[in-house]
Parts: structure tokens; C-alpha cells; sequence
DNA sequence: TTAATTTAAGATAAAATTATCTGATTACTA
DNA sequence: TAGTAATCAGATAATTTTATCTTAAATTAA
């Protein structure tokens, strides 16, 4: 299957978004997470805590504990939690795999995927949570939030 | 890690692309592929008798024998093979994963990306493998065919 | 016809990713 | 202070992907 995010890095992201959706300061447990975004409840602890470790979370133990995040939510951008969870090896290596491809010695499509690869950089740089979750908040995905 | 095409279909590409390099007619072991292009023996093995079974390639058995392309290498384009080892899920679902995006209820990047997409999707199609062994017949690419 | 060489095919193994289980630690509340 | 609810952390399991092993079948050539 092609695939540009690992399931790990879809799930960071609409966890991060759905607490962009919460009041500000409030925690929200990975119970809650977990049960309204489907995500298998361990696997999404393991994800948050490596997000809080790099800084995009809090945490706080305990009764009324939980996540929120870590900065603003505008100052969350989609490439943050991309390069934390998946690393930014996207924009090295040929994307079709050929060892010898590079800049001096480019593959037939070297230069255009250069340019889509810039393209989806810009929009993961460009993107923030906030703007994740404002397009979540329409009636249409009010199953994301309850 | 992020990536687009998984390394079977990397090594697909790089095979069919060191199969268009060889006079026409002309067997290619599995033997000389894997040795040239250090991919598992076995792993490309399989790989290839995929690609001859969704008629990309043609084989023979037997001393002689070996892999050819299957059709001119200006009528195997790059989606062929990314279709055959890989499928098209790529173009069908959220580049981030959320579950409710689509057309009627976007999320912040589905635009941007559907036009990524559809790029990425274009230049698939309209890149052919004699393309691609063309760039690989430069002298920088000698590795490639030693 | 026999030996050698190659693909075909199925079983198995290794590695990576995804998912689960268990117990410890922390912190709130009654 | 005791109990409860939450994260933290490590071990384990399941699944998928990648890789290897073994044997069979086909084809060529001596």
C-alpha cells in the first residue's frame, strides 16, 4: 500500500487536533481519546507520551489528569508532529528508492517530485492545529467530538 | 519513518527499469538483478513473478531464460508498476488519516493535497520506464548496470 | 537422456509496525 | 490516610512486511 504517514503519525494527529478542540487548560484522559477517535487505548499512551516528551503535550497523572497541549495551538504546526513521530527522512531520500538519485545525478522524476515534495512540506509547515481543528468543528464531523 | 511506495515496489522499479536498459529480446536472470541492483534474491524473485503475471514482464525457465519486459518500455508507465505491486490507495483516502474526511467535509489540507495528489498522480502516469533508463544511462549511473 | 540452470511455488523465518497486558507511580478526593 | 483514577513504563503478543529456504517444474545443451 502507498502511504505517506505512518498509522502511529495519523493517529498523533487527530489527537492533537481533537484536544485543539477542548477548552484551553482542560485535560482530557486517553479513555476519552481513544473511545471517540477509535485508536487502540495502549497505543495511543505510548504516542501521546512521545509527544509530551517532545514538548507538543502536558500531562498531568491522576483523577481530573489527562492531556492538553503543550503550546498554543497555533503554534502547532502539522510538520511538528510529523517530524516527532515519523522523523523527516520524506524529504531525503528518491521516491522511487533509486540508490544513485540525487541532485547531481537525478532519476527521470527527480526534479517534479522535488517540486511536490516542496509543495507538501510548505503545507505541513503552513498548517497548524488550530486550522485542523476549526475545519473539525463543522456539523459534518461532530462525530469526531462526542 | 514516512514514505510513499513500500520497498517492494521500489525494487520493482528498479528492476524493470534495469530490464529496459538490455537489448530487446534479451533474458535477464534473477541472479544478475539481485547481484546488480542488491536486492534479496528471493524477496525479488516473487516480485517479478508478480509483475509477469499482471503482464508487465514476460519469463522463461531454463538455462537461457530469465525476465524480459513484457511490453516497450515507452508503454510501461510508472503507475503501471506502482498499481501492480502497491494498488492505488493512494489516491483515495485522507493524506493524514482522519476517518471523515472527504470531498463534502475536508479537512484543512485536503484541498492542497488533492492537488499534490493529483500531481503526483499525473507524473505516474505520464513517465514511462524508457524514461527512466534513459536518466539511468548516464555515466554517474554506471553502478547501476555493472 | 542426462546434467545443469533457471523460474515457480510454498513453507518458514526475521524484522518492523501495531496492539495488548500488567504493574508501578502520581495525584486528587473523600 | 485510604481509595480511586489517571499517566508511565516495561514486557509481551499479533500483524504486516520483508527476507530466506527448499523443492518442483521447465528448458537448454552436451
Amino acid at each position: 500500500m502507498s502511504i505517506i504517514f505512518s498509522r502511529q503519525c495519523e493517529y498523533a494527529l487527530q489527537a492533537v487536533t481533537y484536544l485543539a478542540l477542548k477548552p484551553a487548560g482542560e485535560m482530557t484522559s486517553i479513555k476519552e481519546l481513544a473511545k471517540k477517535l477509535d485508536i487502540p487505548y495502549h497505543f495511543l499512551g505510548k504516542i501521546l507520551q512521545d509527544l509530551v516528551y517532545k514538548g507538543l503535550l502536558m500531562s498531568q497523572k491522576g483523577p481530573t489528569g489527562g492531556f492538553a497541549l503543550g503550546l498554543p495551538a497555533t503554534e502547532i504546526t502539522l510538520f511538528h508532529i510529523v517530524e516527532a513521530i515519523d522523523g523527516v527522512g520524506f524529504n531525503t531520500n528518491c521516491v522511487l528508492g533509486f540508490p544513485e538519485c540525487s541532485g547531481k545525478n537525478p532519476c527521470a522524476v527527480h526534479d517534479s517530485w522535488g517540486e511536490y515534495r516542496e509543495g507538501i512540506y510548505q503545507m505541513l509547515v503552513k498548517r497548524n492545529i488550530a486550522e485542523m481543528a476549526k475545519a473539525m468543528k463543522k456539523p459534518e464531523y461532530a462525530a469526531m467530538r462526542r
